[in-house]
DNA sequence: ATACCACGGGACAATATTTGTCCAAACAAA
DNA sequence: TTTGTTTGGACAAATATTGTCCCGTGGTAT
């Protein structure tokens, strides 16, 4: 990998097209079959540009064309696969990771390169590693707990299925986060089960509760297991969001807000709301994760990407510091930046 | 270094511009001060070509320009050295190195790339590397056996000083073959004692020698002590001849030759004659290394390069497995070529 | 059955770059 | 002083790149 320095000062020009033909495979990877006209937008370069490497590219048999458009070929995936690495270090990335797993003082940090709010590509690469990540702290028997999102719902779509299939529980780890999310959780959580093998359970509370109408649904039997199991995770992993926006998903009312605001709220993560430094300003009400359960758990892995969800991820950093962060570069850039900015 | 193969894959362009870059650099390394259309010449490239990789070259530190020609400069010995590994892995020398170590049966192979009989660089670099496995195995208290010829001249001539001085005695391994290559062996030995530390004891003994006058020469104390360090060498560095060239170099008599020829013979070493299976044919009638002793020797060392002593090269290392070898990808390439038409 | 759309690939002129070849000024060596 | 290098500038000719358009094909929505 030091070879690529030397690649860097002794034939640069060996650099971009690499990175060329690494974005062109990739994007064909992603959205086949594709024609030269769509590649060209979606990478933003020349149409020629395109015609000429994908030329390249398919004389050395790395990808394939028929009237319907280009698709790789099982070489490809292999060189594809083999060149990420590669891609990552021409980015800098392993030398992000181990800055910002420094700075934030956490258990690990994986980036992936480029922009996942503006590239889908970008986000379902951080499932593909999310899924990685997953599998390697997997142990029968383990709950796992997981929340809604976007992001999440990313991640589950890109989970790699495996051939053995796992002992394990998935659970989402909080009830009525708003409708929408709620939902989600619950899909999220079926998807993992039907991906990784294991059961699981959903999680359905309506959403804004009096508080004797809560403790009436606590005192239901199947709900009672449903909390004792999260209560009892092994590994959880949840999506950050930014106070604000997350505020505004559950239509929050506006002296809520306000006050969110005005406590200086920058992070939601599992219906907690959380100031820059990481102290809690607020908790939706509901049942699930608590902020407790949650700084003492091992096991946490937290996805989420774009810049700006860098003062969002900073807050929830601190929270625990055997955190996995799975991030994208301008997330990781950002947070460096602020930081930076801020000493 | 997989990275290589990889890059081979999806930007072979880079290996060429990377080539192309490395030899340049290499060659300004050893001719400087060089100018753009002696290098040229030197290369075979087009003049055009060579001033636009100058240009890059010196853009990126790695050389200098003044108007008596181009310097690398220390940036660009620092490049150049790391770069020699990457040139060697693509020009297939680690794999070339396996196939011969296991063809010919020996304890190590080093193969320089290029043709050391038309390109002195790739001589003076199989020097280099002679220098570097040499020092690797001297310890202070051994003698080490040399030999003459234009190989062994060029070794002692690349041989690159130690700071730490070193307690080794070196000598000639033969006596008396044929005034050249004799002056050579002494005036070697001399120079590999000065550049390596320690001493060293020269060796004369006049040629064509009757039987008689040999043994009243081995009465002489000097004589004998000499000749009981030849007997007690712990490492042997020696050239590797074709039998034809090295007859004539001596101005054997006809008969000789022929009777030589007769018999199969194709290489010689330290005035010993072998056909190709290694059986000795004939000796050179001096004094010193024995074949017997050359059998038991461990550390032993042999240089040669140029397609024109595959065969040689051959005959040679059946003698003894624990040698070492070092040649360059013609002579490699040759040997791998005959042992392949000969099955 | 029809009309449309996106596909690859051929074609080609406009434009940019590369290439080969000069030459002059600067300096070293003889 | 003369001779032989050297670099770097210059420039036209040759070659490659680039941006675009069009055409036939076949899938797909209607």
């Amino acid at each position: 990998m030091e070879t690529l320095n030397l690649i860097k000062i002794i034939a640069p020009e060996a650099i971009n097209i690499l990175e060329e033909r690494y974005l062109i495979l990739r994007t064909i990877s992603y959205n086949q079959p594709i024609g030269r006209r769509s590649l060209s937008d979606i990478l933003g370069f020349k149409e020629r540009a395109v015609r000429d490497q994908v030329n390249f590219l398919r004389n050395q048999g790395l990808l394939k064309i028929d009237f319907m458009g280009m698709y790789i070929t099982d070489e490809g995936i292999k060189t594809l696969e083999s060149l990420h690495p590669v891609y990552n270090q021409i980015k800098g990335i392993p030398e992000l990771e181990v800055k910002l797993k420094k700075l934030l003082n956490i258990r690990k940090v994986s980036i992936l390169p480029g922009n996942s709010r503006d590239n889908g590509m970008v986000l379902r690469d951080m499932g593909k590693i999310t899924s990685k990540v997953l599998k390697s702290l997997i142990k029968d028997g383990d709950i796992v707990g997981i929340t809604g999102g976007s992001t999440m719902a990313a991640v589950a779509e890109e989970f790699v299925p495996d051939k053995v299939k796992r002992e394990v529980t998935f659970i989402p780890a909080r009830g009525g986060l708003g409708r929408d999310v709620e939902t989600q959780a619950n899909s999220i959580v079926a998807t993992f089960a039907k991906k990784l093998g294991g059961t699981y359970r959903l999680l359905f509370v309506p959403d804004g509760l009096e508080k004797e109408a809560l403790e009436y649904i606590l005192r239901n039997e199947d709900m009672k297991e449903s909390l004792s199991l999260i209560d009892n995770m092994d590994i959880l992993i949840f999506g950050i969001g930014r106070a604000d926006t997350m505020a505004k998903r559950r239509n929050l009312p506006e002296e809520r807000v306000e006050d969110l605001i005005s406590k200086g709220a920058v992070a939601e993560a599992f219906g907690h709301y959380f100031d820059v430094k990481g102290n809690e300003v607020w908790e939706y009400k509901t049942v699930g994760l608590s902020l407790n359960k949650f700084k003492s758990l091992y096991n946490v892995i937290a996805v989420a990407g774009g810049e700006e969800k860098a003062e969002a991820i900073i807050s929830i950093a601190t929270l625990n510091e055997n955190m996995i962060l799975i991030t994208d570069e301008f997330a990781a850039k950002k947070i460096l930046e602020l930081v930076d900015k801020a000493t």
